[in-house]
Parts: structure tokens; sequence; C-alpha cells
DNA sequence: CCTACCGATCGGTAGG
DNA sequence: CCTACCGATCGGTAGG
């Protein structure tokens, strides 16, 4: 065991185990074909299994899905909480917080893209904790932006619009970006950041 | 017939045929439950009919699909040549489209989400299409914004990264917009316009 | 971790 | 536009 830093958030590193090659694997399915299209059997040929001998490493493929979208969620809120603790200045931490998210998106695309694309497919108990952890997160943005405003560090009518508008630029960037392609990671995090003051003038 | 506007753009309103309905229960079930799991048989109970019996108006439910998903691109292709033929500024003409970029994915929620979601559940060939469609658009946006940074009108590194800003910004309205929550479909317009322009720091 | 297999679902066709 | 039905797929279990 030691221990790593992803998006600023430092996380348990461990020797993968059989499930966490199956949920990786189940993962790149989920986001290739979709929740439905991706069969048990398919996630075990990834790794040299058959079908039937997942169940000894996790209960269910619906329960595959509910641990990487709890995972997604979680790990976005732990970086949210980490940047922002990173400065008391509401325009630093807009610019913290925003970037990221879009580095979140830019690294993890598999995990953005089933997030987005597969909360329908969650029986509704766990539907109930996924939205409930992506609501939160969107309220932080919110609040933050709200906190700006009434400091006058930002000129927006309604935070709420703002929010969702930096959210949802970073969400895309998960459809767009490539790591082979001409723009690096680190230029789109520093412009969307960037993007973000701009979006709310700031000050 | 008759003719209606709907993003500023022209378009056949028919009387609505069988096949018309079928592409309707479609679009509805896609977006609720995904491509993968909507039958052909939740299709038919939504307008009245057995499954088989579709089989008398549409291809497959695949070509179902593929109908919609085409129709989605070329509507928000000829919302942006309407509108940017609406202004010789390209400020305005930024305005302007992403303005109709945005009430499209305000008022074509079901459209916009099963495009986004499904163009992985499409065959190589129709994927191929709508796929290029997409691109068009987006390159429309991206040559927009050259053309405004060539007239020191927008102040962007790169203007694709501002272009994906953009439309991303706009697309995720679909997935928070309530026709029924308090804020209105004109105030977003207008809001997510003036964002735009603040994004490339128009002059 | 495997093979064999059950039970259910579903797209599409046959034949009226 | 319907009923009856085929052929294929798939999540999960049994039993080793």
């Amino acid at each position: 065991m030691s221990t790593g830093t992803d998006s600023g958030v430092k996380v348990e590193i461990h020797a993968p185990d059989r499930a966490d090659e199956i949920r990786d694997a189940a993962l790149t399915l989920f986001a290739e074909l979709g929740y439905r299209a991706t069969t048990m059997r398919a996630i075990g040929q990834r790794i040299g299994l058959r079908g039937p001998s997942l169940y000894a490493h996790v209960v269910s493929k619906h329960d595959l899905l509910v641990e990487i979208m709890v995972r997604t969620m979680d790990d976005l809120l732990a970086g949210y909480r980490a940047m922002s603790r990173e400065s008391d200045d509401v325009v630093d931490q807009l610019r913290l917080v925003t970037e990221a998210h879009v580095r979140y998106h830019a690294r993890h695309q598999r995990e953005a893209f089933v997030g987005n694309r597969e909360v329908r497919s969650l029986e509704p108990h766990a539907q109930k904790v996924v939205v409930g952890k992506r609501d939160e997160y969107q309220r932080e943005f919110v609040a933050l932006i709200q906190r700006g405003a009434r400091q006058d560090r930002f000129r927006v009518q309604t935070p709420k619009m703002a929010a969702f508008a930096v959210l949802g630029m970073g969400i895309e960037v998960a459809s767009w970006f490539r790591d082979s392609g001409p723009i690096r990671e680190d230029a789109i995090v520093r412009q969307y950041g960037e993007f973000a003051l701009r979006l709310v003038a700031a000050q």
C-alpha cells in the first residue's frame, strides 16, 4: 500500500485484485458499448475469464455499475473539497475547482461518459444515491459563485446558471479530449479555469 | 400542410402519420430508458399497437434511431445557418448561433439526450454519417470564432477550445433545464448568448 | 475457475 | 393490425 495523487487528492493505491480488474474491464465496456449492451461474458473475456467466473468476485452486473458511479461522484466531490481548501480567495477557488473538474473529465473519460449516460440504468435506490451526490457537487459550485457574487467579485445575474455553464463546458471535455490530440491536458485545464473566470466576469 | 418556425428555421408541418407517431414514441423511450433497453413492444404500447404491427411502418428499431439522430443534426445545422445569415457582425453572429444552440437543447431535450448518448449504438455506416454532421456543426463554431479572432473582435488563444466550451455548456442545458422550473427558456437563451461573448472576451 | 444449463427477454417473420 | 412463434442472446445458478 502506498499513496499517490489524483486530481490533487490523496487516494489509496493497492495491488489491483480480481474485483478491481473486473471493475476496470466493465468500465471500459460500459463506456464503449453502454451498460445494457455489455455482457458479463465480454467483461470476463477482457481479463481471461468466463462470464460465470466473475460471480466469485462481484455481486452482479448492476452492482458493478453502482460501484463505478458512486466512486466517480466521490472522487469529484473529494477533488472539489481539496481544491477549495487551497485558497481563501473566491476567484482563486473558482479557478482551482474548475481546473480539478476539467482535469477529472479529461483523465477519466470512461467514468464521465458512464456517469452521464447510465444514471437511468440504475435501480431507483442506487439512482437516488448517485443523483444525490451529483446534486451535492453541483450545489458546491452554485454556492461558491453565490459567495463570489455577494463579495462583488463576480458579476452574475443567476449564480445557478453560471455554475451549470462552468460544469457543463467541463463535462463535455470528456467527449472530445484525446490524449493523442494537439491540445495538451494542462493547456485545457488552464484555459477552462480562465473561461470560468470570464464567465462570471471575475474582478 | 403549413409552415412554422422552430429555432428560427422554416420546417414542414404535416399531419402526423403512424410513422411519425412511432418515431415520437421511440424518441421518448430512447431518452428515458436508452436504445437497447427500449423494446418494440413498449414503443407500440405508447400508441396502442402491438410490437409486430410497427413493422408495417418502419424498417427496424435501428432505422428509427438513425432517422431520429440524422434529423437532430440536420435541425441543429439548419438553425446555425439560419442564424448566421441574420448578421454580418461576428459578435452578433456568435450570440445568435449560441442562442439557437441553447434553445434547441432546452426545447429538444429528448433529441439532445439520445443524440449524445446513443452515437455508439449506431451501425458503423450510420455512425459515420451522424458523426460527420456533428463534426460539421462543431467546425462551424470553430470557424466563426477563428474569424472573430482574426478581426480582433475576440480574444482567444485556441478558437477550437472556445468553440467546444460554448457548445459544451449549451449541450448540458438539455440535462438540467425543466420547463416547470424557476428559470425561463428565454432567460437561459439570453444568458448563455452573453456567456459565449464573455468566453471569447468579445470587444 | 470451469462447463452445462435454466428462464426470461426480444427483434423480427409468418400467415392471416 | 393481430396472434403465434422462431432464433438468438444473456444474467445468473448448479455442481463440481
